[in-house]
DNA sequence: GATTTGCGTAAGTGTTTACTTACCTATATA
DNA sequence: TATATAGGTAAGTAAACACTTACGCAAATC
């Protein structure tokens, strides 16, 4: 079972789970409380972004809040950035220039 | 099926043929090359790859040359960068000091 | 024209994912 | 002490994933 940082993000509940928790602390009925789906199903998302360490867990009494550990989304961060010079680039401007003119050039294609 | 970009960069096979592509657009069999599993499951991949935007086909004959589509990247660069003032401000710089501190202090945890 | 090469795709398979409901325990409260 | 609340976890399930082998077809080469 991988459980590293690309699969956790790789699914919307989580991005959307990290979003709710980058704003404010919460424990997991409030985290719950955004979704359709049931506690359990959060519950198990979680414990996956727990697992491969974008968030922890402060318990107080019997509540458990989770925060999120921003640190780790540098290894994504650093995968994509490595790439950055290629999508902002001159060249690359010119490419979907020109891409863009033959579409109006020859539309049938 | 989902298919966005967050998917398709999780399986790091498909990450992997993004860099190979980085450097140099490739035809299939020569992406395949650079693996152990088969050529159709390298297929498969790219047909994800393809599917959700990353890579675009420029055909030449019989081979069919593979090239990145960077732009796509920045969707996933735009969600991690809104974070990334949270992992590189002091605030977050002093919690790792501080647990930092904690484990050699309290080693046996 | 026959064969090789590049590559897509279908079918089959085992594994993982994303849920559900049911149940359990620990803490808090009346 | 009884009960409500927070939340973990197991079992079941349908769908998706990551492969494989087998096959087919079109472009290139002999």
């Amino acid at each position: 079972m991988r459980r590293d940082v690309f699969q956790a993000i790789a699914d919307p509940t989580r991005r959307e789970i990290i979003n709710l928790l980058a704003a404010k602390s919460l424990n997991l009925n409030a985290i719950a409380d955004n979704f359709k789906m049931s506690r359990p199903a959060i519950s198990q998302h979680v414990k996956i972004l727990i697992e491969c360490g974008l968030i922890k867990i402060k318990k107080n009494g019997r509540e458990r809040f989770c925060e999120v550990k921003f640190q780790k989304l540098k290894e994504v961060s650093k995968w994509v950035e490595q790439y950055s010079s290629f999508w902002n680039n001159k060249l690359d401007a010119l490419e979907i220039y020109l891409s863009d003119i033959k579409t109006k050039v020859e539309p049938k294609k």
